[in-house]
DNA sequence: ATTATCTATAGATCTATAGATAATGC
DNA sequence: ATTATCTATAGATCTATAGATAATGC
């Protein structure tokens, strides 16, 4: 016990790094302090010595979780790539490294103001991302389309961890996933503002 | 105290509705079962002659709640009056009346099993109602369009709860309402299979 | 001397149970 | 006699604090 100024760093950040994974897998009350710490392979007594209080651990959490989002947007190049990522078995069977906004969705409601104020941040960089990823022809707002994209993403990662049924949740995540392509695809003959006669 | 077997009955129906209501409000955590027997007018000592444990009253309320969707469903006309009811600012701001579907999205998946059946039982009426709601010369799939309406419906209300940023809630609400209503309505010169001359 | 972490615990909250009380209903 | 509800509390869990311990760092 009792380690150099340097150690206590790399406990805080180990602290963090338990928190920003297991808040994401069950939720922001889904864990306790004396759990995260002794995950983080120290005892729950020093938790005040590195956070004023719990909240401060979980605004501390959501910051590192939403430095995966930031990751994941930097290796995306275009809408499709990013549509066939987030819907996938794999993200809904890992939410404790996939995306924070996804995960803790239906718990911000019921977050401190530091936490709302901060995945509202995060939903407003999303949104700017994503609308710049849109082609600038698509009819309607670009901006309305990513609203209409943001909302989707979370609601259909979200309803495919919720429901029991296996091949109904594969079901939401290709389904949803396919007709989001078909909405931002350079546009084939079916959704052409131009419609070609015969078709 | 000690009143009749018909009494019994309305004290357990004015608990399950109290429940139905404030796990909407505050998630199926966040009220304890002491607090519910208070606003429903009892006290903690008789829950267990009412129920086997505090998940089969989960179960119950959330059954309960799900009939204000069957009542919902009744009413609801064709897709587009749907949309216009479900993303408002009124829905939004009263979660304990509303769609139980959406306030609770986020905590089924750390629910119990038959939290988990009853949800997902749920999902598949919306969705089966969903689809029977789209015009059937829709491009496409009907099946995929209505996942992707409740995946949507779903991540705004949610989404349009989690953001404290007020003006940002709104544009969430209308953006999506609106681009939805642009693919399910009758759809104009741009999308129509069969497009009416002049309109 | 300072401080990072430890052991121990106070105080709050929650589910579940035990046993008492006062009506109902055969 | 049965039973619907009550008061009271056991036992578990959680946040936060107090004080001890054993290293670091001037």
């Amino acid at each position: 016990m009792a380690h150099s100024k340097r150690d206590k760093q790399t406990t805080h950040e180990r602290i963090v790094s338990v928190a920003a994974k297991r808040f994401r897998e069950r939720g922001l009350d889904g864990i306790g302090v004396a759990d995260v710490m002794k995950e983080a392979g120290v005892t729950v007594g020093g938790f005040y010595k590195h956070f004023g209080s719990r909240d401060e651990l979980v605004v501390e959490a959501l910051a590192t979780a939403f430095k995966d989002l930031d990751v994941w947007e930097e290796h995306t190049e275009d809408m499709v790539q990013l549509l066939q990522n987030y819907l996938t078995e794999a993200h809904r069977d890992a939410p404790g490294t996939g995306c924070a906004m996804g995960a803790l969705l239906g718990d911000i409601t019921r977050g401190s103001k530091s936490v709302r104020a901060l995945y509202t941040e995060r939903v407003k960089r999303s949104l700017a991302f994503s609308s710049a990823l849109l082609p600038s022809s698509q009819r309607g707002d670009k901006r309305c389309r990513a609203l209409l994209i943001l909302s989707a993403l979370l609601g259909a990662i979200n309803l495919s961890r919720a429901v029991s049924d296996p091949s109904l949740s594969r079901e939401i995540l290709h389904g949803v996933r396919d007709e989001l392509i078909g909405l931002v695809k350079p546009a084939n003959a079916q959704a052409s503002p131009n419609p070609i006669p015969g078709l």
